[in-house]
DNA sequence: TTATGTTTTGCAACGCTGTTGCAGGATAAA
DNA sequence: TTTATCCTGCAACAGCGTTGCAAAACATAA
C-alpha cells in the first residue's frame, strides 16, 4: 500500500478506507484528469457509485483534488501544490486534447492577469485550452 | 415580432418557427448566458423539453449561440460578433458572479495569448472568471 | 484485545440533464 | 393548393448527482 496515500489521508484527518486508497492511487497512476465515470469504470464493481461521488466530494472539500471544467462535464485532478481547505491556488492552465480526449494540467503555465472592467472583482479563474497535445501532434 | 429574429433565422437558412423565435427573443431580452433549464422555466409549458434541446443544438451548429462553461453546467449566449458554421471567434472572457449567480460575456476582453509547452497546439480557449460583478460589488 | 462512539459505506429511491426514434404537423417553395 | 422537407411532441431511455437510512468499518481509549 502506497505510503503517500496513507499520509495524504492522515494529513487531512480522513479515515483510511479502501475506497479512498484506491481512488487516490488511481489518480496517481493515471496522470490525467478523471471524471466520476472514469473512476467508476476503472474501479469496476468494487464500490458503489454513491461512495465514489462522496469520496470525490470529500477530497474536494479537503483540497486534495480540484475541479477541471470540460465541455463534456466535470473532471477532477490531484492538487500538486499544497492546498488546504481554505487556501487553494489553481491558476494553472488545463489542456484538453481533441484527438485523444485526455485532459491534463499544465502546472508550469499560469493564467496571465487580466484587467477587468470597473467594479468587477475576480476570485477564481479557470482557463481551458483545447487542441492537440504533444503526443498526438507527433503523428 | 422582432425583425432581427426573423433575419437571423433566414440568414442561417432556418425555418421560422414559434419556438425558435421565442428562444431568440429570450436571449435578446435577458442579457446573460442561459441554461436549458432557464429557458424551460422562462418559456413555461409552451414547448417540449426536447424541442428546446434541439433548438439549442441547431443554433450552436449554425453559430448563432455559443457555449459558456460554468461549474454548475452548460449555458449558452448569443454570438454578438458575426460567426458562421465554420468560423467562430470566441476568445472573449466569461464572468460568473458568485453573488447573483449570473454569467455574462465580457466582450471587450480577450484572452491573452499563452506560450504553450513544445508540441502543444491550441485550437480553442475558454476562460471563466468567477467573482463579484459590478452590480453586486456596489453593496 | 475488546468495547465504544463516530465515520463511511451500500442500497433504494429520486429528480434533473441530455439523447434517440418515430409519427404527426407545420413550413416554404413551386 | 400541392408537395417535399423540416420541426415538433411524445415516449422512452441512459447518465449524472443527491438524499435518507440502516448496517458495516474505523480509530480511540480502556
Amino acid at each position: 500500500m502506497n505510503q503517500f496515500v496513507k499520509n495524504t489521508l492522515k494529513d487531512h484527518s480522513l479515515r483510511n478506507t479502501l475506497c479512498r486508497e484506491d481512488i487516490l492511487e488511481t489518480f496517481l497512476s493515471r496522470e490525467v484528469a478523471l471524471s466520476h465515470g472514469d473512476l467508476e469504470h476503472s474501479l469496476g464493481e468494487k464500490f458503489d457509485r454513491v461512495t465514489i461521488y462522496r469520496t470525490l466530494k470529500t477530497f474536494l472539500e479537503k483540497g486534495i483534488i480540484h475541479k477541471v471544467l470540460d465541455e463534456e462535464g466535470m473532471r477532477y485532478a490531484l492538487c500538486k501544490e499544497r492546498c488546504t481547505e481554505h487556501n487553494h491556488h489553481h491558476d494553472h492552465v488545463h489542456f484538453k486534447c481533441s484527438e485523444c480526449g485526455q485532459t491534463n494540467c499544465l502546472e508550469s503555465l499560469h493564467i496571465p492577469s487580466i484587467q477587468l472592467p470597473a467594479g468587477y472583482h475576480a476570485q477564481e479563474m479557470n482557463l481551458l485550452i483545447q487542441g492537440l497535445c504533444a503526443a498526438c501532434s507527433e503523428n
